[in-house]
RNA sequence: GGUGGCGUAGCCAAGUGGUAAGGCACGAGUCUGCAAAACUCCUAUUCGUCGGUUCGAUUCCGACCGCCACCUCCA
């Protein structure tokens, strides 16, 4: 309840009600598949994401609907200078998408529509807009009418003045209008084609999206999701080309992610100032590109750094720590209720003061992803949490370990909302298991030369172990050992 | 030219008509044989500039300066 989703439509912050009580539909326009996608792209892929698993949080069941565009321009001039066809290679590239978006963290949309199987529903679309007099035909190309859609330019806020007067738009002499937009491609020599009844051909951009949405979600879905370059005219022709058909509101809520920014400019793959994500993915882990890639809001840009990064890496250190610390207390908890019925009762007042803590952390968490999703406040209430909860491990004051034990059950299930804490691990688990018996060995013969304040042996080990990006760590409960990079 | 947005400490970044979340870095401590790691504490009388409205503005209005984006394929 009180969920808040500023929507592009009206360009407000509405309250959130879905069609359907307990349903969400929601649609976010996926990548044109002719190369790896870039950290800009992932932006949006992971808002989607994590609004998609915050939905889920607040008890919502969610259909999410994410297109791959396997065919285009780009993708037949791509295939043709690497020599390769089409399908080919927009088949390698949408599987290199689902790896990428994985590594990530990012879970799979319910349904991944590819626009190459869905021509037949695209073409009856299109028919359906002639029948109704909204689009024309020219020399095999079919071509949307805009003037017969007076809504038009209800998203990008544009008037037709406003669209013709920069006009640095080539001007196609076959158009009724400047404004038309191409929902079928007539296809010229050599190029990939599916027939229709109005020649051999291809869909246009626009017409993808329409169909497919509306083919897995209904004529009218809830959210609909992309980046903010979509707005116009992407967006703006889907609603013309959806709404002309059916009559009906095609999408409720309209939510545009601003671009992440590379030195102060858009990263785009025209700009060729772009990273791709699995270059990114190899140097950094996925929690840290995620924890950066959400640390402002999503209607904010964001600027690409190294350093950046490094200021993730650290601030997700230290909720790790945080969490590792904590998760000690689950695991043993279980035990201690066993036997004995001591640390059952009595709740000391450091023990109400933490969980009230806690109970505040999730009432502002809530509070901050209701108002639009704002992960970055989100995470501040969660590190807030974090000092909260260091300083009551680190006081000893009579704080029941079930009390920690709740601390780790929410702090994790907070952090799984936003996908900053669950992966990994598992990588290094299996070495680690055969290492251990041999950290072990040599942690004992270290410790035996500490004791008899044998420095340099002690030293040595510590040294080397390190070159190894092994690192020995000394504490009061003796010493331990974890992998750096 | 049209449209939209942004400007908060060294850096990143929330936020509100009533006196600035959080993170990183820095500094000071705790711990340690030393170290590392970890933890604690400290860090903006001030929110681009100048005006206006108000008892009161960083938050509302206006002007200006600077930056970004869309209007063309791009998440």
């Amino acid at each position: 309840m009180g969920l808040k989703i500023y929507n592009s439509l009206s360009r407000q912050l509405e309250e959130f009600s879905p069609l359907t009580e307990g349903h969400v539909s929601m649609y976010s326009c996926g990548p044109t598949v002719y190369d790896y996608i870039h950290i800009g792209n992932a932006r949006t892929a992971l808002v989607t994401d994590i609004i998609r698993r915050y939905l889920t949080y607040k008890g919502y069941t969610v259909k999410l609907v994410q297109n791959l565009t396997d065919i285009d321009d780009k993708i037949i001039a791509r295939a043709q200078t690497l020599g390769t066809s089409s399908s080919q290679l927009a088949h390698t590239n949408g599987e290199a998408y689902f790896e990428d978006t994985q590594r990530l963290g990012i879970q799979l949309a319910d349904v991944h529509p590819k626009a190459t199987e869905h021509i037949p529903e695209m073409i009856d679309l299109i028919q359906t807009l002639i029948d109704k007099g909204a689009a024309y035909v020219v020399d095999g190309s079919v071509y949307y009418r805009v003037n017969s859609f007076n809504e038009y330019g209800k998203l990008s806020r544009r008037k037709p003045e406003d669209l013709l007067a920069g006009a640095r738009v080539e001007v196609d002499e076959r158009k009724e209008d400047p404004r038309d937009f191409d929902m079928w491609k007539a296809a010229k020599p050599g190029e990939p084609y599916w027939d229709s009844p109005w020649g051999p051909g291809r869909p246009g951009w626009h017409i993808e999206c329409s169909s497919m949405a509306m083919k897995h979600l209904g004529e009218t879905i809830d959210i609909h999701a992309g980046g903010e370059d979509l707005l116009f005219p992407h967006h703006e022709n889907e609603i013309a080309q959806s709404e002309l058909a059916t009559g009906k509101p095609f999408a409720r809520y309209w939510v545009h992610v601003a671009f992440l920014k590379i030195d102060g400019t858009r990263m785009g793959k025209s700009e060729q100032n772009f990273i791709f994500l699995r270059d990114a993915l190899d140097k950094y882990p996925a929690e840290v590109i995620r924890h950066f890639l959400i640390s402002a809001h999503y209607r904010h840009p964001l600027d690409y750094s190294l350093e950046s990064l490094q200021k993730s890496e650290s601030a997700l250190r230290r909720l790790k720590n945080c969490l590792e610390t904590l998760k000690k207390y689950e695991e043993e908890t279980p035990e201690v209720t066993d036997g004995n019925s001591s640390t059952l009762r009595d709740v000391s007042d450091a023990d109400t003061t933490l969980l009230s803590a806690i109970e505040t952390m999730q009432s502002q968490f809530t509070a901050a992803m209701d108002n639009d999703f704002n992960t970055a406040q989100g995470m501040g209430t969660i590190f807030t949490l974090v000092s909260q909860i260091n300083r009551a491990l680190g006081s000893s004051n009579g704080i029941s370990d079930q009390t920690f034990a709740h601390a780790y059950k929410v702090l994790s299930e907070t952090c799984q909302v936003l996908g900053i804490y669950t992966m990994d691990e598992q990588d290094t688990a299996g070495t680690a298991e055969f290492l251990n018996p041999l950290l072990e060995l040599l942690l004992e013969i270290r410790q035996d030369a500490r004791s008899q304040k044998d420095w340099d042996t002690s030293d040595k080990i510590r040294d080397r172990l390190k070159q190894l990006n092994i690192e020995i760590q000394d504490t009061h409960e003796g010493s331990t050992w974890k992998f750096v990079s």
